[in-house]
DNA sequence: GCGATTCCCTACCATTTGGTAAGTGAGCGT
DNA sequence: ACGCTCACTTACCAAATGGTAGGGAATCGC
């Protein structure tokens, strides 16, 4: 609830009374849990990252090394971002918050992207991939999916909305992009 | 100047205090001159979507329809994002800001992104490009393109900083990207 | 049964916020 | 010289903000 907000509206556009009217309590019940909007937002971008963590991760472990494992994490990847916009609006929320907060969730985030590196890096050296910049590659297609999903405004001014149709059409827009980059 | 805080820190994550005192006036200053903080973030907007829609268009327009022009946007898109990428900022920030904001930029917008999906399809109907839906190819670059330039954090921790010679890198990339979906 | 703890509320508080009121000085047309 | 507008400034103000203090009810360990 906390995350849609801060996702929504920006941690400094969501003032804590009206968090407490939205959950239905007050601002000093959540101050008692939190100690203080720091310790809440703390809170909720550890949540974040961690549900971000366990999904990919997850997903990204179940295929195979090579290509299928990045079709799979990008299925994962478009499915959360169409489920549960708000944490792609967190991880953008990040860059306002200061380094800090960003090294916060980063170091939460490192193992799973350095494993994704790795995982490109290996498929290309064995020849499964083609050779490029794995993290150009990673950067790219997490600037596709969270660019979609987040900017709908973006999407209604060239006529499209963001439905489950669009969504698919879009997976497939991008795996076409990486089975390009990534195959031969 | 104001755009810059906007787009770095949120609207409103930015008192008129705060900004004020970067500017070296005080905010009665900048009240005497926009009337209110609405009017401000007005003013900024319509200023923001005009060089966006100068830069991008003048590009457009420069270059022969069909794959020279999309190159020659794309290419002003970078140039812009790495110069000005408070613009980029300020295009996210949208968002939050309400649909009554997002549908005054958008507006603005509006002609060049028609006549953007316009030159694209004109470019399938005659065959110089491959066909498929103009607005998922447009809506795919700007969120590369922004995802990017915005999202310094992300690039980080990936191991990559943002500078001239990866905007190149990312350029390339997105140019083959969009090469390889819209040529064969 | 009973003290302690947990959890939350009401009542405040200092600061910051966007905004108003009133005045001031420089420049300018007449 | 005079009035007038422009571009501010200082002095406020009411509301909202994050946060503290203290109390009360429910629950738990014993």
């Amino acid at each position: 609830m906390a995350t849609v907000a801060f996702a929504d509206r920006g941690v400094a556009g969501t003032s804590l009374d009206d968090l407490a009217r939205q959950v239905g309590m007050t601002k000093q019940a959540i101050l008692y849990h939190f100690g203080s909007k720091d310790g809440l937002v703390t809170a909720v971008l550890e949540q974040g990252a961690g549900d971000l963590v366990d999904v990919l991760a997850a997903a990204g472990e179940t295929a195979a090394a090579g290509w299928d494992r990045v079709e799979a994490t990008v299925r994962a990847a478009f499915g959360l971002a169409v489920r549960r916009p708000e944490l792609v609006g967190l991880l953008r929320e990040l860059g306002r918050l200061g380094p800090e907060r960003t090294g916060q969730v980063v170091s939460q985030l490192q193992p799973m992207i350095d494993a994704a590196v790795g995982s490109l890096q290996e498929g290309m050296d064995d020849g499964r991939l083609r050779r490029s910049d794995p993290r150009l590659v990673l950067v790219s297609a997490y600037a596709i999916v969270t660019g979609v999903v987040a900017d709908t405004g973006v999407l209604r001014a060239v006529g499209l909305e963001l439905n489950l149709k669009l969504a698919v059409d879009l997976r497939r827009a991008v795996l076409a992009f990486l089975r390009a980059a990534l195959l031969e």
